[in-house]
DNA sequence: GACAATCCCTACAAAATCGATAGGTTTAGT
DNA sequence: ACTAAACCTATCGATTTTGTAGGGATTGTC
């Protein structure tokens, strides 16, 4: 299933996505923002950023962003960094279960499966969950003030 | 990911598939031919058994067969069982990721990803499974005597 | 009825994984 | 210099997973 490093780092790239053009956003605040322990996102983010999704500026005034506009950014890329792939031949986890290099009948299913996953993240961008977000928030408060 | 306990589930299951109306096999016999740890397959047979997706007979010249025609027998029943579902709300893992109850922007990636592996799981049958497998041992066989 | 082969159940040990924390270093703006 | 921030390495504790052990219960065969 989808780790909770991962849960934390989807979230932590759609805060960046919201705060997208208004300068770079520091940990604390993304973990305030989603509750998320602070040294921990802190491990994260450097991993976003080794793999190119997130960039950083160090010292003062310093923070992440995007590396890439969020209409270029998928969902896929997130999990493909933490969690992917999911579905993997068994002789890799388990190197006794296949003999001599077999060819395994289960590989065709994990290819197709893991194809299937891969269409599916590749249709979300972040841009568009951001969105997404705007919207519910703006009814969310609309709702309490009226 | 997919657990070794699972990848030993669906090779039993294929195994008692290719041996589908030659009367039960033992859990030895299925042990021994994907080199799988007796006392853990065990265990797995009975969750299996429990599951209503294999049945057993007890005592001398007993042993485990499928509980229902190999046709109708889906890779995703299987992985139903020991690791699904795969992605699922981050509230129930972490519950202090999400506030309040609000509604999750990724609930509905997730539900999209599970509905598309559901496709593709539901599409193999273990008889298909088993007859490839018949062919590629065919082949083998007969690679080895030319 | 004794025996042996087989499934069945509970508990437990060993190992791996994961979440989270701690302490300290480097960078850069003021 | 001071401070706020990103950066790095190590480690700890809890949970999960893998695998093992010992003993039962069931059924065919002699």
């Amino acid at each position: 299933m989808i780790s909770n490093r991962c849960h934390y780092a989807l979230r932590a790239m759609l805060e960046l996505a919201l705060c997208e053009g208004r300068g770079p956003m520091t940990i604390s605040q993304i973990a305030s923002a989603r509750n998320i322990p602070v040294r921990f996102l802190e491990a994260i983010m450097r991993q976003l950023k080794q793999a190119g999704l997130a960039d950083s500026v160090r010292g003062k005034e310093g923070g992440y962003f995007l590396a890439r506009p969020a209409t270029q950014v998928h969902v896929g890329d997130v999990l493909a960094l933490f969690d992917g792939p999911l579905f993997s031949d068994a002789e890799q986890l388990g190197p006794h279960i296949i003999r001599d290099g077999d060819p395994d009948v289960f590989a065709g299913v994990w290819r197709e499966a893991e194809h299937a996953l891969q269409g599916v993240f590749a249709r979300h961008t972040f841009a568009a969950l951001a969105d997404r977000e705007h919207q519910r928030r703006l009814a969310s408060a609309e709702n309490y003030t009226i």
